[in-house]
RNA sequence: GCUGUCAUAGCUCAGGGGUAGAGCACCUCAUUGGUAAUGAGGAGGUCGAGGGUUCAAUUCCCUCUGACAGCACCA
């Protein structure tokens, strides 16, 4: 006699053991159409599923968000079948639904193309109108095992033979196919709907590993419906958009080429935005106590030897190598090594804790060809980078600090939405459990202290010590990883830094490394994509363009340009032999903030017609207090008083 | 690095076994105009590199380099 408690607290008694089917449909017509699945005492569960106790029930519906992974894991169903029906030998893998849609992994001696998207998709289209219940079996292993293996399905076998014993073998059949699942799954191949694309081919690692054969595998997207199929690419075109590969020719910042893989050539108007940030992040770092070094780009092995980068990152590094001198130097991959000399060079004493010591470091890495990625994933880059030298009882005041300093930049850069990933002990590491267990207590604690609330991120830590990540959120809601926080007791003790405690001992001190932007390069693409090129007034490359519409205006023109020039702009004219229209239209390409724009009128008074990027609208000013509201507009958010 | 796709003018792209084409940008001339394209003319390419097949290769084949998407990697 099951009691099943629905969500507004209502019970219904039922005879015997009773399905989500029966129970929706004693409840009504309307909600034994609308739902596709249930909630049965927290766990998302087939409406078929038999209950024979008490329990609490919630149908989801189509209107349900969390329909939308069922939707998807569905449509991978569907897919898989599709695919074997057109392509038979294809073994299949795993199918699982993502953010956004949903993949398949297949093996087979011919990689799928975007050809076959086609061809699949519609008959998948097939499969969905066709409306055939998905129905659950549980199996045995031995059962499920010598299924799969006569049909030469050996990837099916290992994740078989893999599953745990006390897992459930189930299969979920659809029609004539079927497939090893752990579910739920929706009713029928018609609740996955036709909101579905397919998307792209791409090779994927059997199990994510490298060692291991590389499958086909193939994106979908699905939604609930049309409108939400149509959004989502929308906003994948609005990506595409703001690309700042594109951006970056669009607007003249940097290039790169065959000669330098994975280097920046970085253009007039580039560098002069990457100064404009360095010189910010300088002001606040000197606001935060933080002192300027500089470190040797190329430093001998040993070096490297002793920290454990040597062992740990060699194939990474990039070697330096002269004829005469029996020496390898590697160029270095990160500043912290040179840092700690820095800190080694003397007697420290406790009275110069902490010893907060930044470096716009420029650092090179090898990077797999197949990591690069525009000027977001390089080569060679420069980081904000800065390293702490503190006792263990200054670790949490540093860490609240660090944390406030974080979120001020991030804001005068406009991203105010940004989470915390906690990174604890990697497999492979450097330093001992009781060292680890108090890296990573030391961090907790100070996480709580500064009210940073964090996921945890496991095993992802670096080889020294646990870390934060800090993932900003941008304008079009994708996330960046930038800042990082990391506390190391390890190279301390590999580099021998010490520094001579109250009572006159020897102690060592704990090295916080850590970044806010984390690679300029990086950081410079984000912000381009995030606001889609129309950069701040404080960041434009040029922000203000004065353009003439008659010759009689150029000479007037030239001292406007002038004259912004004076007051610390970085004003361009244009008094080309166009039309207005089409020097506002090259100038507002060029997405420079503010244009004026100068005729016979405007020479005449003295003044201006001001007019401001994504606006048509425009005023007549006098120049000076033109001047004035650009030299306010044009401040970094620092240098406000 | 792996799988796949791609590489033609500064940019975006078309073409195709018989020595290359458009639009924009560029240069020249005319035009002096009031807020997102004035008109006409001109110049610009070893068709990514190397090899092969062929009477003939930018086109077909192979190798390499680079780019793009995904995977793997990211101290």
């Amino acid at each position: 006699m099951p009691a099943i408690t629905l969500p507004d607290g209502s019970v219904r008694n039922y005879p015997g053991s009773v399905t989500g089917t029966t129970i929706a449909a004693s409840i009504g017509p309307g909600l034994a159409r609308a739902a596709i699945a249930m909630v049965l005492d927290g766990a998302l569960t087939d409406l078929t599923h038999e209950i024979d106790h008490d329990a609490h029930v919630r149908f989801i519906t189509r209107e349900n968000e969390e329909s939308l992974p069922l939707i998807r894991h569905d449509a991978a169903h569907v897919m898989a079948e599709a695919v074997q029906a057109l392509y038979p030998g294809t073994q299949v893998t795993i199918g699982p639904a993502i953010e956004d849609g949903f993949y398949y992994d297949f093996y087979r001696d011919q990689p799928f193309s975007a050809d076959d998207l086609p061809a699949i998709e519609a008959k998948m289209r097939e499969i969905v109108a066709g409306d055939v219940p998905f129905t659950r079996e549980v199996w045995s292993r031995d059962q499920a095992i010598s299924f799969f293996a006569t049909r030469g399905e050996k990837f099916k076998v290992q994740l078989i033979r893999d599953l745990p014993d006390s897992e459930e073998i189930t299969v979920y059949r659809q029609g004539k196919w079927l497939d090893l699942c752990r579910g739920p799954h929706l009713r029928s191949t018609g609740d996955v709907g036709n909101a579905f694309k397919l998307m792209k081919v791409a090779g994927a690692f059997w199990r994510g590993d490298h060692r291991n054969p590389m499958l086909s595998r193939i994106y979908g997207t699905a939604w609930r419906n049309n409108k939400e199929l149509e959004a989502h690419l929308n906003r994948l075109e609005e990506a595409e958009r703001r690309d700042h590969r594109k951006l970056g020719r669009q607007m003249d910042l940097f290039h790169v080429q065959e000669e330098a893989v994975g280097c920046v050539f970085w253009h007039e108007k580039g560098w002069r935005l990457y100064r404009t940030i360095e010189n910010y992040i300088r002001r606040r770092q000197q606001q935060f106590g933080y002192s300027e070094v500089r470190t040797p780009q190329l430093v001998d092995r040993t070096l490297w030897e002793k920290s454990g980068h040597w062992q740990n990152y060699r194939e990474h590094m990039f070697i330096a190598e002269v004829e005469h001198e029996d020496k390898v130097l590697a160029v270095k991959p990160m500043n912290c090594p040179c840092h700690v000399q820095i800190f080694k060079h003397g007697l420290r004493s406790y009275r110069e804790l902490p010893i907060r010591m930044a470096e716009f470091g420029a650092c090179h890495r090898f990077e797999p060809s197949g990591a690069l990625h525009g000027i977001m994933r390089t080569r060679a880059f420069t980081q904000d980078d800065a390293h702490i030298f503190c006792t263990e009882e200054q670790i949490v005041s540093e860490t609240v600090t660090f944390v406030e300093m974080l979120q001020l930049i991030y804001s005068d850069f406009g991203f105010n939405d940004f989470s915390v990933k906690f990174s604890d002990r990697p497999t492979l590491r450097a330093g001992s459990d009781d060292v680890w267990d108090q890296a990573e207590t030391a961090l907790k604690l100070a996480c709580a202290e500064a009210g940073v609330e964090y996921v945890i991120n496991p095993g992802e830590g670096a080889f020294y010590g646990p870390k934060l990540e800090f993932v900003l959120r941008d304008a079009i809601g994708r996330d960046w990883q930038c800042g990082t926080f990391q506390v190391d007791f390890v190279l301390p003790e590999r580099l021998d830094a010490s520094y001579i405690t109250a009572d006159s001992r020897r102690a060592r001190p704990v090295m916080l490394h850590r970044a806010v932007v984390g690679s300029f390069e990086r950081f410079i693409g984000i912000l381009i994509e995030h606001c889609a090129g129309r950069l701040p007034v404080w960041l434009a490359p040029t922000q203000v363009a004065v353009a003439s519409i008659v010759t009689d205006a150029n000479e007037y023109g030239e001292t406007v340009v002038a004259t912004l020039k004076d007051a610390g702009l970085s004003a361009i004219g244009d008094m080309r032999n166009e039309k207005i229209g089409a020097k506002i239209r090259d100038l507002s390409l060029a997405l420079i903030p503010y244009i004026l724009v100068v005729g016979r009128r405007e020479a005449h008074e003295h003044s201006v017609s001001i007019r401001r990027l994504g606006n048509d609208t425009q005023t007549t000013m006098s120049l000076s207090d033109v001047v004035e509201i650009l030299k306010a507009d044009a401040k970094a958010p620092d240098m406000h008083s």
